[in-house]
DNA sequence: TCTTGACTTGGAGTTGACTCAAAGATGTAT
DNA sequence: ATACATCTTTGAGTCAACTCCAAGTCAAGA
């Protein structure tokens, strides 16, 4: 598969792909004798994990710092546990953020569809030391 | 309340609160005689939203337009409607997102507490691979 | 073979969100 | 009244993660 096709199909820049590959979060992708880049089946799995990673909002030194490791053998093993594990707190404290938020955005959203329905703007004075207040 | 109190309160660095302020994400905060913020209820609750969006990920961008809505008055009252309705459904795929990689992460851990426990590395040959596949 | 378009690298530029520094004003405790 | 901490603004610097550019290489079609 070639960089274009790999872009397209996991809509990830082309540019994007290399600087992944340049800055070390997924491993070298398998060239053609020529040098153009020819991504097998491995080097794809490397990229959805990428994808994954970086769309749920973790850094690339993650990444960088997973690779690392793996590049180092069964040894590390215990090591990518706790990095794993560690992420997976991260992603559970940012859920829960983004739950808190959600919860403030559906009250907002609900006082201005009263607001709208009703013509009954009153509840606006004050608007935010209200919502402080819940 | 000085900045320093809110900094320490709400655990935002003074100069990231005098930011927020300079671009425009918060209204300007009530001043004392000689020109030192004073923070009053109504000032720290836009302080709060904006910890709030923040912290769950939400662009700087999207406060200081519903900022700039909100001091147009009621008539925009609609786009406000519009604009908050639209950040819960980046919310709402933001953890759609979160909840794959957590699978993919609780999917990894496992594989590795297994071969931690059991000692069985052999299903690391060909690892990304095997990942992709499911 | 020649053209054309996609690919290559290395390096510079951009964006968003802070973060820091300098120089000066304010406010409080002695 | 005088230190001294804390505040002020303006503007520059930093960092992550791209994103773009230039100059050149590779490969498929006429």
């Amino acid at each position: 598969m070639t960089i274009k096709e790999v872009s397209e199909k996991y809509d990830i820049p082309a540019d994007t792909l290399r600087y992944y590959e340049r800055v070390g979060a997924i491993p070298p992708v398998t060239r053609t004798a020529g040098g153009i880049r020819d991504y097998q089946q491995e080097d794809i799995g490397w990229v959805e994990l990428a994808k994954c990673m970086r769309s749920a909002g973790l850094p690339i030194e993650v990444l960088i710092e997973y690779l690392t490791l793996f590049k180092e053998g069964d040894s590390t093993i215990p090591a990518r546990f706790e990095l794993l594990t560690a992420q997976r707190e991260v992603l559970l404290d940012q859920r829960r953020q983004i739950d808190e938020t959600l919860a403030r955005l559906d009250y907002k959203i609900g006082r201005y569809k009263i607001a709208m329905e009703g013509g009954d703007l009153s509840w606006e004075t004050g608007e935010e030391p209200d919502w402080t207040a819940e």
